[in-house]
This record gives C-alpha cells, structure tokens and sequence, in this order.
DNA sequence: CGGGAATGGTTGTACAGTACAACATTGATC
DNA sequence: GATCAATGTTGTACTGTACAACCATTCCCG
C-alpha cells in the first residue's frame, strides 16, 4: 500500500545525494570567493546585524557551536576590527557583542558579492521556479533539530 | 523592465539564506550521526563503490581537492580497513583504490542510516513536491564550477 | 635512444574550525 | 552568606584542508 508511489524514494535518494554534494562543496567555494570572512564568520556577523546585538552565548546556542568556539570567532573578529564588545549594565558577566562600522561594511559588501552569485548561478529559473525552490529549502530547514 | 517581477529578487535572498544555514550545519550533523565516518570520508568511499575502484588522483579531480588530502584520507581509510590499494599492472606509480567488505558495509550501514533520516525528514511531503524538490535541487548542483 | 617535462603519490608544515574540560568571575537562590 | 548556575576565556587536542618540496615513474620530443 505504502508502495504505489514508485518515484519517492528515488527523489528522497536524490535530494540526499544532491544535498550531501552541495554541503561538501559549500565551506571552499566560499572561503575561494571571499577569503577575508568565513562561512562561519559570515552567520555570525549576520546574526549580530539581524538581532542588533547580542551575547556570546545566543550565538553558540543559535549555532549550536560551543562557546569556546564562539570566544575565539568573536576574538578573531574582533580583532579584525568588525565586532565590539559592550558591557551589560545590567549584568556584569555578559559582553554585549555589536557590528562596528567596518563589520556593517563588510557584511554589506559580502552578502552583496554573494546575492551577486546567486543570481547568476540562478539566472535561466523562471520565477516560479525560484518561488518553489525557496520555499521547499526553507521547509526543508524548518524540520532541522525538532527530533 | 527587469524588475516588474518583485518576487524574484527575494525568492533569491531566501535561497541564498537556507542554502548557507544548511550548508554550515551539515558537517556536524553528518559527524553526530555517524562518529565513525565523516561526511568526506562517506563521500569518497561513495565514489569508490560507484566507479568499482579509482585512483587518488581521480578522487582529487572529482571532488577538487589537494592531491595530499586525498593522500591523508585514504590512509586513514585504509587504515580503518575500508579500502585497499592494488597495483596497477599497466602504470607502477598508481595504486587503483578499492572498497574492502568491510568498506562496503559500513558503507551501506551509514547510506542506510542517512537514507532513513531523509525519509523521516521528508515524511510530511507530497510525491510531487519531492520530484520537484530534487529535480531543483539538481539543476543547482549542475551549475557549478561551469564559471 | 636519452634527457627533460609531466604525472601520481607522500610527507613536512601550517592554519582554520571545532570540542571538551578546567577555570575565573559574576549573579541567583535559599 | 553558602552554594549553585551562568558567562566567558584558556589549555589542549583533533580533523580537514592547502601548499610546497620531494621521490618514483612514465611520457614525449629531438
């Protein structure tokens, strides 16, 4: 009965193989693209602009990184000019992380780059198509960590 | 004239976004679910059963990676005993790689583990938006490295 | 044929990203 | 106030990766 559909679980063997080939790839191309800022470094600063601020810890939650690793990213991107750390006046343990000036630049100028290649990459899509595929992505990724 | 499709441009942004997201969750995912083999590893012994055995050089190409990483990597494979290396009779400097029996059914264990968490994933979809879904997903793998 | 260029692979070295454990500091609870 | 929890840093270790130098073999041209 669960077997009159033929075609599922060749595309559920697909997506898997297709999703496995892009993770594999994902971390190069973007470090060959924009050597100065990591995949890594990328999501941190961008959570850092959409949230407008916030501490070490939710980024290691949210990222499900430990927090050693995210000390260090913050210390490297600190150092580099593109995050600064405020305290917390209403708790003295927690640093308040925000963009700098630079880090909003740089950020900006990333993203930028890569809607650019996406947009090649994705130029022949009808519109429709993109509609689709954007949203089955982020189904897709909705399902992640609720098991 | 371009711009008269105002969706366009922001089923793009969320493709960019989720593709990012899956991509800097992938790695860890993969190795939480099987400790034993890396995401890496499980592609190149994918590629050794797929093509009955090849060459460390032919494993560098396909997934454009340092000869010496490839090198390092199936080392360790082979000192795991999942792979094995032969002479080739026609050319003394390669070594043709092959799958052991016990490459083969770790391989097959984790293919199966991946493929069960697939199905799960994708439980709540529909047979039509699984075709679609992986024939998207295989246009965009397509476009790579084609720049 | 002989010698330089190309090919296949390993090893030395370096770096990024990551985790875990131990720690210091600060805050919360009873 | 004593104890426990939370925030963050630091020491240490491991994986994946690249680049460069190297060795062995093969190819190709003059």
């Amino acid at each position: 009965m669960t077997e009159n559909e033929p075609g599922r679980g060749g595309s559920i063997e697909i997506i898997q193989r297709e999703m496995t080939a892009f993770a594999r790839r994902a971390r190069a191309t973007a470090a060959r693209m924009h050597p100065e800022l990591s995949l890594v470094s990328y999501t941190l600063l961008g959570h850092l602009e959409d949230r407008g601020g916030c501490r070490a810890t939710d980024l290691a939650a949210y990222y499900t990184l430990d927090k050693s690793t995210i000390s260090r990213q913050v210390a490297a991107l600190e150092r580099a000019g593109l995050v600064e750390r405020r305290p917390d006046p209403a708790d003295q343990r927690v640093q308040v992380l925000h963009l700098t000036g630079r880090g909003t630049g740089v950020l900006a100028q990333v993203t930028d780059s890569r809607r650019v290649a996406f947009r090649e990459r994705l130029a022949g899509w009808s519109g429709p198509d993109l509609e689709r595929f954007a949203e089955y992505l982020s189904r897709y990724n909705a399902g992640v960590g609720e098991e």
